[in-house]
DNA sequence: CGGCGGCCTTGATCGAAATCAAGGCAGACC
DNA sequence: GGTCTGCCTTGATTTCGATCAAGGCCGCCG
């Protein structure tokens, strides 16, 4: 893809129809379209904060301790927008998790761009509450869940960003490995290995390749999901 | 406190100075001031998000996993703001840890009166920018660090929020109880002041009483923290 | 003053997931 | 077709923090 695609994309979906070209034309200055190979991290200046427009493919955004310890804070798919912090404490990293192509700004050049027009700022606003949502109920789960819960409540979470609808049941096509499923929620691969083949035995999915899920019991999945479900 | 003070000083942390009185009013007129007991969690509508100023006091935003499980998300402390977001797979609360007074807002209601205002839209997208990223740091403690680490980081988090300086250490008054600091971290109360005890040991924190700690060595502090440090 | 009731601390034991250790499987390349 | 390599699965053992079970401390109130 172009830049120019990948731009228009991006425009289509965040940037108000009503723009000008001149103030689209500024928008796109800011913009760097970049190509994200499997797991290589995306070079960003660590000393600010940049926001992402996943164009096509899947992310992952990992938040790095010491020790070479990793912990997936979140994954995004195409069409959405993803916030990469500064470096602090800890380090953040973008990184593909199947091969992207990505569109990239500077958090504060845009913002500054943007401040006097509300309806970027609302749509920044929006996205950042989904992200905070997600992170959130990603910490209930990281805190307090087993690991069966935590396993269910992620295909479950993906079956709704990811999945396709199929006879009464939904198919999903992980884009991401078994290790970065087990990143994600903090458990170690043999955990997750373990986990889906106990659901497997339970006829809650069956799985097609290593990529492939079906989820033929939803309901059975978030029965073990952890939810909250009337008396909880 | 009255209605009064507590609005105005939500105004003058958060409302641009130049709003009219007309148009204070018309926020003044959605907010909803809320004197909430320790342990007690706010009465809110579950069906909307909301949006509470933290007045005075300390509060806790409370996820609720089924069984009765609870994983503190965040702690906010006067002057701050928090989202609470409506119930959906998981329910939140927002309780008092220590007795507060919040104003609080539907904030579909705020963020349609303050549409067209970039100041307004653009402290909200500051407040939840900060709320994601520590967020994102809890959810990395709680998916890859050890308990050691995660309390090390807590007080080393408290340490820059609700220190007070003192000769060449940091004096700290936690609010929260045992169980908060637990329910925080993923962690129980037993671990927790084992934890402690074991930081007390090696001359890195001091206590007195229940809720005063001292941090004697901040370094060290931090050296147990598992954050990431030049080569990490 | 004494006794009561919350928290907090400490110790002993248990258990879920990590770690260690083999295989198994499937796509890639010769 | 073979074999190589990386990912996934399965099994055996270990471990960190949970759970279970006593006490200890302190403020509160009679």
């Amino acid at each position: 893809m172009t830049f120019r695609e990948i731009f228009e994309r991006f425009a289509s979906r965040y940037l108000p129809g009503n723009q000008s070209d001149a103030a689209l034309l500024r928008y796109q200055s800011l913009a760097r379209a970049i190509e994200a190979k499997p797991d290589s991290p995306v070079r960003l200046d660590e000393n600010c904060d940049h926001l992402a427009f996943v164009c096509c493919g899947a992310t992952k955004l990992v938040a790095h301790a010491s020790g070479g310890r990793e912990q997936i804070v979140a994954f995004h798919f195409p069409d959405e927008l993803v916030v990469v912090p500064a470096r602090a404490e800890h380090a953040y990293t973008l990184s593909s998790v199947k091969g992207s192509e990505l569109l990239v700004f500077d958090y504060q050049e845009l913002l500054d761009l943007a401040r006097n027009d509300p309806l970027v700022l609302r749509m920044l606003l929006d996205c950042s509450r989904k992200s905070l949502i997600r992170c959130r109920n990603k910490s209930l789960a990281l805190g307090r869940k087993t690991a069966a819960e935590r396993v269910a409540s992620f295909l479950a979470g993906m079956a709704v960003r990811i999945g396709m609808p199929e006879d009464d049941c939904v198919f999903l096509d992980l884009p991401m490995s078994r290790r970065d499923i087990a990143d994600s929620l903090g458990l170690t691969v043999e955990t997750i290995s373990r986990q889906i083949t106990q659901l497997r035995s339970l006829d809650i999915v069956s799985t097609v390749g290593k990529s492939g899920v079906r989820i033929d019991d939803l309901r059975g999945l978030e029965a073990r999901a952890g939810y909250l479900i009337a008396s909880g």
